[in-house]
DNA sequence: ATAGTAATGTAACAATTGTCACTGTTTTTC
DNA sequence: GAAAAACAGTGACAATTGTTACATTACTAT
C-alpha cells in the first residue's frame, strides 16, 4: 500500500509513506466541489494523488481571482499554514477534475515535521514554491496590462494542463482575471491576429 | 544575554534563546542599505532586532511594488524558505530605518526546526502572517481601483509606523503602487476634498 | 427541424489611468 | 542670497479598460 503513495510523492520516505498511509484518510470529491471557503477552518493538510484543484481569491462581490492549481504529487501550503494555528481559510478551493484527496489530521502534520525528515523538506518545498508562485501573480498584475496578463494566464494554464488546447470561455477568462468578457474577447482577437492564438468555441489553440 | 531577545521575541523558550544567543551573529546597517537583491542566494535567516526593513518586488525596468515591512521581533519569510533550499531570493529588502539583524545561518534553521518546538512554532506563524499580508496585496490590486489601493496603502503605512503622520512624497508613493506622480497627486486632492487627509510637503496626516 | 440557450463579435461610449507640458513653491547647496 | 534641485498642482490629451447594447453563430434538447 505504500508503492502507491511512493509514486506520486516520490520525495517521501518508506516510513513517512507508511505513516501516511496508516492514518490518512483519503476522500474523493466531484468536479464543481468546493472543497475549501474563505472564512471556513481548516481542521487538516490536503494531498492531491489525482485530479485538478483550482486555489483562489474571492472579494465581497463574488468576483474571483486566479491564483494556482494544485495538481497530483501537490499540497496545499495554505491548508499546511492554517491548520498548524487552527486558523480560518483566506482562500477557496474548487475541484476542477474529479479529485482523490489524502487528508492529514492536524496533529500528525505537526508530529511528522519532527519526526520525518523528508515531510520537513516537503512542506518547506510547498511553502517556497507556492510563495514563488504567488510573487509571480502579484508581479503580472502589479507590473503588466491586461494583454500581457492574458498570455501569461493562457500560459500558465497550458503548462497546468500539459497541453495547447484550452478548453476555456472567454466569459472564465475574465472571471479569473476580473475583467468583463468584452475585454477579452477583444484582446483575444488582436492576439489571433498576431498569430498567438487560434480561437473556436469554448476552446483556445495555443500556437506559441 | 537571553533576556534582551526573549523581549522582543517573547514567543521564544529559554532554550532557544540561549541556542540564538550563543549562535547567531549580528549585523547592523544603515536606512538605505539593501540587504537582499532579486536574484542573489540566501545564505541566512533574517530576524529583526530593531529598525524597520522595506520589503518589495522588482521588475526588469526597475518598477518597485512595495510588500511589507519586517519589523522588530519579526522575522523575513522569504530568506526561511529559500535559505532552506539554498534558493535565490525573489524579492528586494531595503533598510528604512537603520537596522539591527540576527543572522541565523542555513544549517541552524533547519535543526532548530527539529529541536526546538517554539522556533517551529515561530517559523509557521511567520509564513502564515505573511501569506496572508500576501493575499491582502493581491486582493487589493486585483480587485480594487488606484483610489481604494492608495487609500489601503496609506492605512499599512500608518500601521505600520504607529502614527497618522506619514513621511512620505507623492513620488515614492507612485513607485510602490508602480503608477506615476500625477496620478497620486491627483487622487490625495479628491482624498483631501472628501477630508480623509491634509496634504503637505512630505508629508501627508491621515485624518480618519 | 426548430426553439432556446450559451458563446462570441463588435460598435459606441464612459471612466480610469498614463503621459506631457508647464507652473509655482519649498528646500538645499554652494 | 542666488541657483539648483526636489516637490507639488494642474490642464490637456492619449491609451487602456469597463459598460451597454445588440447581432451573429454554434450548440442542445425536444
Amino acid at each position: 500500500m505504500i508503492d502507491p503513495i511512493k509514486k506520486i510523492f516520490s520525495s517521501f520516505s518508506n516510513e513517512l509513506a507508511k505513516d501516511v498511509d496508516a492514518n490518512a484518510a483519503i476522500q474523493s470529491f466531484k468536479a464543481g466541489d468546493i472543497i475549501m471557503r474563505t472564512g471556513q477552518y481548516i481542521k487538516n493538510t490536503v494531498l492531491v494523488i489525482s485530479g485538478k484543484i483550482k486555489v483562489y481569491r474571492e472579494d465581497e462581490n463574488g468576483g474571483e481571482f486566479f491564483m494556482y492549481y494544485l495538481q497530483p504529487g501537490q499540497a496545499c501550503a495554505i491548508s499546511m499554514i492554517c491548520a498548524t494555528k487552527n486558523e480560518k481559510s483566506q482562500i477557496m478551493a474548487k475541484v476542477v477534475e474529479d479529485v482523490e484527496l489524502i487528508m492529514v489530521p492536524l496533529p500528525l502534520m505537526d508530529k511528522w515535521m519532527m519526526q520525518h525528515r523528508s515531510w520537513y523538506e516537503f512542506v518547506i518545498d510547498t511553502y517556497r514554491s507556492r510563495f514563488e508562485e504567488v510573487l509571480e501573480v502579484i508581479d503580472s498584475i502589479a507590473f503588466r496590462a491586461m494583454d500581457e496578463r492574458l498570455e501569461f494566464y493562457l500560459k500558465r494554464h497550458a503548462d497546468a494542463c500539459g497541453c495547447k488546447e484550452l478548453k476555456l470561455s472567454h466569459q472564465e477568462i475574465a472571471s479569473e482575471l476580473n475583467t468583463s468578457r468584452e475585454v477579452i474577447s477583444r484582446l483575444l482577437k488582436k492576439m489571433e491576429q498576431r498569430g498567438i492564438v487560434a480561437l473556436h468555441r469554448n476552446n483556445i489553440d495555443l500556437l506559441k
